[in-house]
DNA sequence: ATCTGAGGCAGGTTTCGTACAGCATCACTA
DNA sequence: TAGTGATGCTGTACGAAACCTGCCTCAGAT
C-alpha cells in the first residue's frame, strides 16, 4: 500500500471544494473510487484528519463488537463515526470540505494538506505553523517510545 | 452492506414528516421496503436510535434466548423491542416520527441524521450539540477500549 | 354530514455533482 | 538558458437529483 507523504497547500473555493494532492490521490490507487472519511482527531488537534475508507471499515468493525450498554463505548463511537464525514471525489480530484470542519479547523480560503503515512491531515496555516512548533520539544522529549516495537502507535492517537 | 456515514439536518413537517438522508436510504438497499425500527437508545442519549430490518432480528433472536421467567429479561426485551416502532419509507423517501419519540428526543421542526456505521441516530440540533461535547473527553478517556487484545501494543505499552 | 388528521401527489426551489475550459507550474529538450 | 509540452490546480457553468411546501384525497370520528 501506498503511503500519504510530503505537505503542499491548495485552495480552497466559495463552495469549500479543494483539491487533493495528486500524489495523495495516487497513494488511494482503486480505493480512490470510494472516497475518504473526514473527521476531528479524537486528541483534539484543531485540523481535518482524512483517513482512506478501508480505514472506516477496519475502525467500524472494532466499534460494531462494543457493547451498546455502556455510555463509555457509545460515546467513543459517537466521536470515531458519528462526527465523521464522507467525502467523494469529482472527476477534477477535488473534495468537498463540509463546513463544521472548516469551522473547526479554521480553514476558510487556503488549506495545507500534511501526509502521515496511512493517513494525512488538513490544516489551516497559522494553525499547522504553531503545531509544528509545540510538538517539535513534545516529540524530542518522547523519542524513546521509537523504540517500542509498536506500528499501532500512530493508531493509537489518530 | 453499505455504511450509514455523515450528518445532514432535515426539515420536519407538521405531520411530523422527515426526509431520511438520500445517501442512508442507499445503503439500506433492498431492505428500503422493509423499513426502519425506531427507539430511544438503551444507554439514555436523547436521541432516537435507527436500526435497518436486518439489526432488529439480530437483536430479536438474542432476546429469544433469554429466560421468559425473568423480569429482569422481560425488562430488557420490553426496552428493546416494547418501545420500538416500525416505520415504512413513502414514495419521497420520508418517514414519520412517532410522538413519544419526538418528545422524548426533543425534536421539533428540524432533526439531523447522524451516521454511526450499521445504525444510524436523529437528533435534534442542540441536543446533539451537548452530546458532541461531552463525548469528546469520555471518548478520549476510553480510547483503549478500540486496542484489540492481540495487538502488540497491548503488550508492548504495559 | 361535517370535521379532522393522516397519507399521497405534484409543484417549485435549492443544493449537489459533473463537465468544461483557462492558468500555473514543473520537467524535459534543444 | 530559453522554449515547449505535459501535468496538475482552479474557476465557471450547466444539468440532475434531492429536498421542501402546499394541495388534494381518503378514512375515521364526532
Amino acid at each position: 500500500m501506498a503511503l500519504f507523504l510530503s505537505r503542499s497547500v491548495h485552495k480552497v473555493d466559495k463552495k469549500g471544494r479543494v483539491s487533493v494532492p495528486s500524489g495523495f490521490r495516487a497513494a488511494l490507487g482503486d480505493e480512490l473510487v470510494q472516497g475518504l472519511g473526514l473527521n476531528m482527531p479524537i486528541v483534539g488537534f484543531a485540523c481535518i484528519e482524512a483517513l482512506p475508507f478501508s480505514k472506516i471499515e477496519e475502525r467500524m468493525s472494532v466499534l460494531d463488537s462494543l457493547p451498546v450498554d455502556e455510555a463509555e463505548a457509545m460515546s467513543l463511537a459517537h466521536q470515531m463515526l458519528g462526527t465523521l464525514a464522507h467525502v467523494t471525489f469529482d472527476g477534477e480530484g477535488r473534495i468537498v470540505l463540509p463546513d463544521y470542519l472548516m469551522e473547526y479547523s479554521g480553514i476558510r480560503d487556503s488549506a495545507t494538506f500534511v501526509g502521515l503515512g496511512r493517513t494525512f491531515q488538513i490544516w489551516e496555516a497559522e494553525a499547522l505553523a504553531a503545531h509544528d512548533v509545540s510538538t517539535r520539544t513534545i516529540a524530542r522529549d518522547n523519542i524513546k517510545l521509537l523504540r517500542k516495537p509498536t506500528s499501532a502507535l500512530a493508531e493509537g492517537e489518530a
